[in-house]
DNA sequence: CCTTGTTAGTTACAAAATCAACTATTACGA
DNA sequence: TCGTAATAGTTGATTTTGTAACTAACAAGG
């Protein structure tokens, strides 16, 4: 243990963002939990089919790397909420175009405002330059691939 | 969903936080899990107790933020695997001084080297700066205390 | 001492995540 | 066109987590 001693785990970079991941979720994952009862996976779907439209559960896998079990599971959660509705592909009926119901894009308008609002809460903190370095950081390590195209139809 | 349309996911920081947790966790992970069939808060548990020495369940639920349940049953994981021990206080039979076993320090030096190998190499694909500023910003959202203390006993 | 309150830690039960196996549909190659 | 493989998505069994209720030990006031 002893050359270990100059190793902090708030050093760690996996643990500060974890750490910091876990901080930030709390306070936004109770307005969606309290105001629509959803679940994280739940929230990052509606978000998905929100900004980027109609697309398939395959998409939004690749998209956000959650896997397809739970994906399926918040698909018919939201389903069930009537915040979204499944339309079956004519061409091959494997896929099934998932989009957002009225009640759907209601939601997300109200959540992805309360989170623009979060954001800014929180980048408020930060001079431009740190923001600039903290997110562009984040991005390399989360190899985040949802803004590199233009299909946002 | 007009109003949303320049916010991006990846623009979202608790999302790009978790992605960013979730990414750099897994290849770690794979570490512990592997080598010493280990869960997160076992691993976490056995790092504190190997850098900052004994100490009480209660001591590591404050320091870390770990629920006070997770702790109880990492610790009982970690005692079956022969990695810690508890020792009663004599004046408090309410407290139990925890502590690494041999084989419990050993499992910590590999792990902490590994930990520290991986951070060095997550750390590569930023310059000093931008590391600097990273850790802080990721601290400022943590509120990490780990480290404000010396009692490193 | 005996009630009331507090702290440390555990346990029980419900909710959720994970992993593997499964169905249904399409694609491809002999 | 038949058999094999691949893809999309679902379901079920097992783990893991989260919430809340619980036990045990101490503290403090009457």
């Amino acid at each position: 243990m002893q050359d270990a001693a100059s190793f902090d785990l708030s050093d760690f970079l996996p643990y500060l963002l974890n750490r910091a991941s876990e901080e930030t979720s709390l306070e936004f994952q109770a307005e969606y939990k309290k105001r629509y009862g959803m679940l994280r996976t739940e929230w990052r779907v509606l978000f998905h089919l929100g900004r980027y439209g109609e697309m398939t559960a395959r998409e939004i896998c690749d998209r956000s790397r959650i896997h397809k079990t739970k994906i399926s599971r918040a698909v018919r959660a939201l389903q069930e909420k009537r915040f979204l509705q499944r339309l079956e592909c004519a061409d091959d009926r494997r896929h099934e175009m998932l989009s957002l119901t009225k009640a759907g894009c209601a939601a997300y308008d109200d959540l992805s405002s309360i989170a623009r609002r979060y954001d800014a809460k929180l980048s408020a903190q930060f001079t431009p330059e740190e923001n600039e370095t903290l997110r562009r950081c984040l991005q390399a390590m989360a190899r985040v691939h949802a803004g590199g195209d233009g299909s946002v139809g």
